[in-house]
DNA sequence: CTCTCTGCAAATGCTTTGCAAACTC
DNA sequence: GAGTTTGCAAAGCATTTGCAGAGAG
C-alpha cells in the first residue's frame, strides 16, 4: 500500500500546495492570505500573529493584523494551522504537520521541547486506560519541569 | 509518624485558618482580602476573579475586580491559591487544596473532569521515564475527548 | 459582476497599573 | 504613625467586529 495523493492533502508541503488545498475548500486567494500561509512555511515553528503581521523581520512583507487572525481562523477551520498556548501570552500558530508535534514546557527554565505525537502515544494509552480520555497535548502543552530543572 | 501541624498549613481548612497563614507571611488582613479567602472557601471550585468580585451571586459581598486580582495574586505567590485555564475564557482560581486536583477537558462536549492528582502519579511516571518531565496537569488541563465523545 | 476578503478603526474581554485615600498593625 | 492595601479610573494586551471599498473568480 503506498501513500495516496489524498493523504498529502492534509499537511502540504509547501505555499503552493496549501494554497492549493485552499482552493479545494472553495476559498479565495488573496494576497494577505497567501502571505500568511507563506509566513507560516518560512517561520517553522509556533509564531504569533503579530509576528506573521509583522513580515517575520523582513521575511515577508507587513500585513493587516486583523486579516492575519481572520485568515488565521480561517486556515484553522480547513485544518491547515493549528494554535499552542505557552503560559500567558499570546497564541501561537503553526502549520499542522507530519509529523504532528506537541509540546513538553518546563515551568522553571522556560525551554518548550517539541516531540513528535507518537512519541506520546504511550503515555495517551496509559491514559485511555484509566480514564478512558483521548489526550491531546497540542493546544496546551505538558507543564511540569524538565530534565534539567527536576529535582535528582 | 503522625502529620504534624506544620504540613496542615500548606491547605487551610477554612477561611480563619487562612487568614492567619496570611499573617504568617507578613500579609495584612483588610476586608477585601478576607473576602476573597471567603468566597474561595464557599465557591469549593475553580471561580472566575470577576464572580468573585460579584459576590459569588449574594454568598459574599460584592467587591473590587483590580483588588480582587491583586489579591488573587498574592494569595498565589504565598501558595494557597492557584489558577487553571480551561480554552480560551477567563483564568479560573481555587485554593490549593489536599488532596490536590488535576483536571482532564473535553474539547468535544466540554465537560471538566476533576481528578486527584494521585490518580494521574502513572501518566506522570511514564512522561517522566520517556522524557525525564516531570508533569503538572493543574494550570493546564489533559485536553482532548472524554469517554463519552470518543469514537469506539 | 458577484461575492469574498481586505484594511482601517473601533470595540471587546481579561488583566494590570497609577494614585490618593483608607485602613492595618 | 508607617507602610500596606484599597477603590476607582485608566491603560494594556490579545483578539474580534463593523463597514465601505478592493480584489478574486
Amino acid at each position: 500500500m503506498t501513500a495516496s495523493p489524498a493523504v498529502r492533502s492534509l499537511a502540504p508541503a509547501d505555499p503552493d500546495a496549501a494554497v492549493a488545498a485552499l482552493r479545494a475548500h472553495g476559498l479565495r486567494i488573496s494576497s494577505a492570505r497567501r502571505l500568511v500561509v507563506e509566513a507560516l512555511f518560512r517561520a517553522g515553528r509556533p509564531v504569533r500573529a503579530e509576528e506573521i503581521a509583522g513580515g517575520l523581520h523582513g521575511v515577508v512583507p507587513p500585513s493587516d493584523l486583523a486579516s492575519v487572525y481572520r485568515n488565521l481562523e480561517t486556515l484553522e477551520e480547513v485544518g491547515l494551522v493549528r494554535h499552542v498556548h505557552f503560559g500567558h501570552g499570546p497564541g501561537l500558530y503553526t502549520l499542522t504537520g507530519a509529523p504532528e508535534r506537541e509540546y513538553l514546557l518546563c515551568e522553571a527554565c522556560g525551554s518548550v521541547r517539541p516531540v513528535p505525537a507518537a512519541e506520546l502515544d504511550e503515555v495517551r494509552a496509559r491514559i485511555r486506560e484509566v480514564f478512558g480520555h483521548v489526550a491531546r497535548f497540542s493546544h496546551f502543552p505538558i507543564v511540569g519541569l524538565c530534565r534539567g530543572c527536576a529535582p535528582d
